[in-house]
DNA sequence: CTGGATCCGGATAGATACTG
DNA sequence: CAGTATCTATCCGGATCCAG
């Protein structure tokens, strides 16, 4: 992320945190539990893997998620919300309720 | 703003509104009151006019914002939220506690 | 002088292929 | 399965220019 510029403004922080392309996206999947990679990219087929990548060191680097790999064969990757990540759920369930009622889709 | 793929998800819909790089943080200045162009340059000092009107040209076509222009010399234009951009005023409020209580700035 | 538009170079995202 | 690598397309930022 460019421009995280903090001129102290909570919601330009909050902006610089989870304003990435598809980390509002991520987190909201990840709040309904553990994800694997591929589950993710199911969830989210318009991402690249590349892009996928991206956002989720991102969103682990500002410890919003976890990221646990397990060394079997086949690889497994594991990611989910850490408690501070699921800090920001309210803010999902407001742009969720948003998303609903103006934008009338039905369903998550 | 490209990948407006519909998917049946109101947080995907949302994010295809507000997800613009400087969106939420014009929708959060214009919910304190109608502003001019050069009024929101100076309260968003980071986002260079070209991307100021890239922004709010996408936000007037989503029906977020209302943009007024008076026939005045010097020019005078005006933006404000629409009832519907208003609508979206419980989103920016939670993600201004959040930004506020996690990430320690006091002030807005 | 305000409220932009235009042009250009660098940064970012997408498509596809490939690997441990 | 969970990513990288590479290449291309698109977008962003800075400077400059312009109309009312």
């Amino acid at each position: 992320m460019k421009n995280e510029i903090n001129i102290n403004c909570p919601v330009v922080n909050a902006v610089n945190v989870i304003g990435g392309k598809y980390k509002i996206i991520i987190l909201y999947h990840l709040s309904e539990g553990t994800l694997r990679f591929n589950e993710l990219q199911k969830r989210i087929p318009y991402a690249t893997p590349k892009m996928l990548t991206q956002q989720l060191r991102e969103l682990e680097r500002d410890k919003l998620i976890s990221r646990t790999v397990y060394p079997v064969v086949p690889p497994k990757t594991e990611y989910a919300l850490t408690d501070y990540g699921k800090s920001i759920m309210p803010v999902l369930e407001a742009l969720c309720d948003w998303g609903k009622t103006y934008l009338e889709t039905p369903e998550c």
